[in-house]
RNA sequence: AGGGGUAUAGCCAAAUUGGCAAGGCAUCUGGUUUUGGUCCAGUGUACUGCAGGUUCGAGUCCUGCUACCCCUGCCA
C-alpha cells in the first residue's frame, strides 16, 4: 500500500522513454541534459526543466549533463555561468564530475562544417544580412536562392577556412546549409551554420572569430555527449527537422528531440528579456529580489529546494500551453515550511496592552513550543511582563459576530501566557485607540485553566520591555493582475507592476531573534512564514515575508464585507 | 504557397491494445485545535473545444469544423 504514495505521476515524456527502453533503443541507456545559455539568471521555468531532465535520468537509472550552450559570446558571461551552477546545485542536483560546454566542441563543430561543405551540403554566402533576410521569403511565399548557392565544394572549403582565419569582417559572409529555399518550414530555408563575430569568448578568448548557430551546434552537442532524449520547449518543434537533418547528413549518433510546454505562472513574467527589463529599469533591486521568479529571488524570498522540486513534480509535463496558479507554488512552500519552520512571536502592527493587575516590576519566563508539528524541536522561553504588544487586528471595539479575539469585556488568550480581559480602551484626542487596559487571570498561566472556561481566541504578543525591533519586508505579487502581459494600447508590461508590492515595516519580536543567521525560516505565529535576509546585522535582523498563512477569517471578512 | 502544435472542472493534469473520466491546487461545508495555521472528513449535473461517423461500447478510431499558441535573428 505504501508504495502507492511513492508513485510519481506519469507524463508523455516518461511514456516515450519507457517505450524506448522496452524496445531496447540506445542499449537501454537514458541520458538527458540541461542546456542553459549563460546569458541570464535561471527562473522557476528553468527549475521545471531541471527537475524534469535530472528527475527522468534518475528515475530510469541514467545520467543528466549540465551543459552551457555558450555559442554566442556577445550575450554570455561567467557571472551567469556561476549563478547557474549555484542555482542547480542549490536545487539539489548533481551533475557529476564535470560540467559540459558547447565551447569545448568548437573544434569538432568546425570539422563537421567542413564535412558538410565537402559533401556539397553547405556553402559560403556573401549576401548582406539584408539580402539574406529579403531572400528568405515570408510565411506565405517561398524564398529565393542565393547567387552564391552554387559555389563549388572546393571554393566553399577555401572560403570557410578564410572565415575561420579572420579574413572577413563581421557580417561579410556566413556559412549556410544547402537545404531548400522553398520549404514551408522557414527553418529549412538554407539556415545559417556559422556567422562571423570578432568577439572575445568568456572561455575560448580570441581563438575563434566564427561562432556556430544554435541549430547546428545543439544537436551535435547532444550527439557528442551521447544524449538519448533531448528535451526542450515547444518553440523548437519547428526546428526538429533541422536538428534531424544535420545529424543525418553528418552520419553521427542521433538523439531524439522531445518538446514540452514551458511553465507560465500567474502574477509574474518568465521571459529573460522581461526579467532583465525589471532589473535594468529598477522595478526590483536585482536578479535576486524576493519578488522575482528567479531561483535566486525565490531562494531569498524563503522558498526551499524541496518546495520547488515538489512543485515541479506536482504541475506535471505536457504539450499544452498553460498558466499555473501562483497559489499552487505557495501551497508547496507552506507545506514544506509547516514541518520545518520554528514558530516565533512577532507583532507587526502593535497595539499596547497594559495588564493593570500584573505587578509593575515583575517579569517571568514562559515556555513556548517551537513547532507543534514536531515535538522534537522542543521549547524555548519567552519573557512576559506588565506591558505587551498585540496586533491591532486582534482587538475590535465593536466586533462582528464570531469575532473570537479581544473586545471590551471579553477574554482572549495570550498564547503560552495568560487569559486577559479588556477593561478599558484608551484613545487619543482624535479618537484613535492608543492603549488597552486589561486584567489577567494568574490561574491561567501557560494559557490554560481547567475550569471549563471557553476562551476561543488566541493571540501572539511580545513583552514591550523585552521586544527587539526587526525590519520586516512584506512582499506581495510584483504585478497587480494575474496576466501582466495584458495591457492597453500604448502600455508596456511594466505598467502593471504593483508599486506597493513591497512594504517595509518595523515589527517587534522576541528577543532571541536579535541575532539571526541569514536564510533561516520562521513562522511568525498566525501571520506567515518569514525568512531572515542577508541584509541582517547583529542586533538588526531583517526578514522577508515568504508567504502568508492561510487566513480563513480574513477571507470570510472580505467576502461578507 | 504556408508550416508546426494544442484543446479533459476556476487552474494544472492522468487515463495499457476503445471498457464506470485518476490525482493535486483553488473553492465551499463540517470536525479537531492554546496559531481563524496544521490535521481529518466531506464538497463538482466535467454534454473530455464543436458537428457528424464507426462500434455493444469512443477522451481514445474516422471525417469535417472552430479557437488558441509558435515560426520570416548573422539569438537560444
Amino acid at each position: 500500500m505504501e508504495n502507492n504514495e511513492d508513485i510519481k505521476p506519469s507524463n508523455f515524456i516518461k511514456n516515450i522513454i519507457r517505450k524506448d527502453l522496452a524496445e531496447g533503443k540506445n542499449d537501454g541507456r537514458v541520458h538527458t541534459r540541461f542546456p542553459p545559455e549563460p546569458n541570464g539568471y535561471l527562473h522557476i521555468g528553468h527549475a521545471k526543466s531541471i527537475c524534469l531532465n535530472f528527475g527522468v535520468a534518475e528515475e530510469f537509472g541514467g545520467r543528466c549533463n549540465l551543459r552551457f550552450d555558450d555559442t554566442n559570446p556577445l550575450k554570455e558571461s561567467v557571472e551567469y555561468v556561476n549563478s547557474i551552477k549555484e542555482d542547480v546545485k542549490w536545487l539539489g542536483f548533481d551533475w557529476g564530475e564535470k560540467e559540459f560546454y558547447a565551447s569545448d566542441y568548437f573544434e569538432k563543430f568546425y570539422e563537421c562544417a567542413v564535412q558538410l561543405v565537402k559533401d556539397g551540403n553547405a556553402y559560403v554566402d556573401h549576401q548582406s544580412p539584408d539580402e539574406i533576410k529579403e531572400n528568405r521569403g515570408t510565411l506565405q511565399e517561398p524564398g529565393k536562392n542565393s547567387p552564391f548557392r552554387d559555389r563549388t565544394p572546393q571554393e566553399n572549403e577555401k572560403l570557410l577556412e578564410q572565415m575561420k582565419d579572420g579574413k572577413f569582417a563581421d557580417g561579410e559572409c556566413v556559412l549556410r546549409a544547402k537545404i531548400d529555399m522553398s520549404s514551408p518550414n522557414i527553418n529549412m530555408r538554407d539556415p545559417i551554420i556559422y556567422r562571423i563575430s570578432h568577439t572575445k569568448h568568456h572561455r575560448t578568448d580570441e581563438k575563434w572569430c566564427i561562432y556556430p548557430m544554435y541549430d547546428f551546434a545543439h544537436g551535435l552537442e547532444d550527439s557528442i555527449e551521447g544524449v538519448t532524449h533531448s528535451i526542450c520547449t515547444l518553440e523548437f518543434e519547428d526546428h526538429r527537422p533541422l536538428y534531424d537533418w544535420f545529424l543525418e547528413k553528418l552520419g553521427v549518433f542521433h538523439p531524439q528531440q522531445i518538446e514540452f510546454a514551458r511553465l507560465n505562472l500567474t502574477y509574474t513574467v518568465m521571459s529573460k528579456r522581461k526579467l532583465l527589463t525589471l532589473v535594468q529599469e529598477g522595478y526590483v533591486s536585482g536578479w535576486d529580489d524576493p519578488r522575482m521568479p528567479t531561483i535566486a529571488g525565490l531562494r531569498r524570498r524563503g522558498y526551499t529546494p524541496e518546495s520547488i522540486r515538489n512543485f515541479s513534480e506536482m504541475i506535471g509535463v505536457s504539450k499544452a500551453n498553460s498558466k499555473v496558479d501562483f497559489a499552487q507554488l505557495e501551497y508547496c512552500i507552506r507545506e514544506d515550511l509547516n514541518k520545518k519552520a520554528q514558530r516565533v512571536m512577532v507583532v507587526t502592527d502593535p497595539l499596547k496592552v497594559v495588564i493593570t493587575n500584573y505587578p509593575e516590576d515583575k517579569e517571568e519566563m514562559l515556555d513556548a513550543e517551537n513547532n507543534p508539528e514536531n515535538e522534537a524541536d522542543g521549547t524555548r522561553q519567552m519573557p512576559f511582563s506588565r506591558v505587551v504588544y498585540i496586533e491591532k487586528d486582534d482587538f475590535m471595539e465593536n466586533p462582528p459576530k464570531k469575532y473570537f479575539r479581544l473586545s471590551p469585556g471579553n477574554e482572549m488568550r495570550l498564547k503560552h501566557a495568560y487569559y486577559i480581559k479588556c477593561e478599558d480602551v484608551i484613545k487619543d484626542e482624535n479618537g484613535e485607540i492608543v492603549e488597552l487596559h486589561c486584567t489577567y487571570d494568574p490561574k491561567s498561566r501557560g494559557g490554560w485553566t481547567d475550569d471549563g472556561r471557553r476562551v476561543k481566541g488566541t493571540a501572539h504578543w511580545v513583552s514591550v520591555k523585552h521586544a527587539i525591533k526587526a525590519e520586516v519586508r512584506m512582499y506581495e505579487h510584483l504585478f497587480t493582475i494575474d496576466n501582466p502581459d495584458r495591457r492597453k494600447k500604448g502600455e508596456v508590461f511594466t505598467d502593471n507592476v504593483d508599486p506597493e508590492s513591497l512594504k517595509v515595516v518595523t515589527a517587534y519580536a522576541e528577543p532571541f531573534l536579535s541575532e539571526v543567521q541569514p536564510m533561516t525560516h520562521y513562522q511568525f505565529l498566525r501571520i506567515g512564514y518569514f525568512t531572515s535576509d542577508k541584509d541582517s546585522k547583529p542586533g538588526k535582523p531583517v526578514f522577508n515575508k515568504t508567504v502568508g498563512l492561510k487566513d480563513t477569517w480574513a477571507k470570510k471578512q472580505a467576502s461578507s464585507g
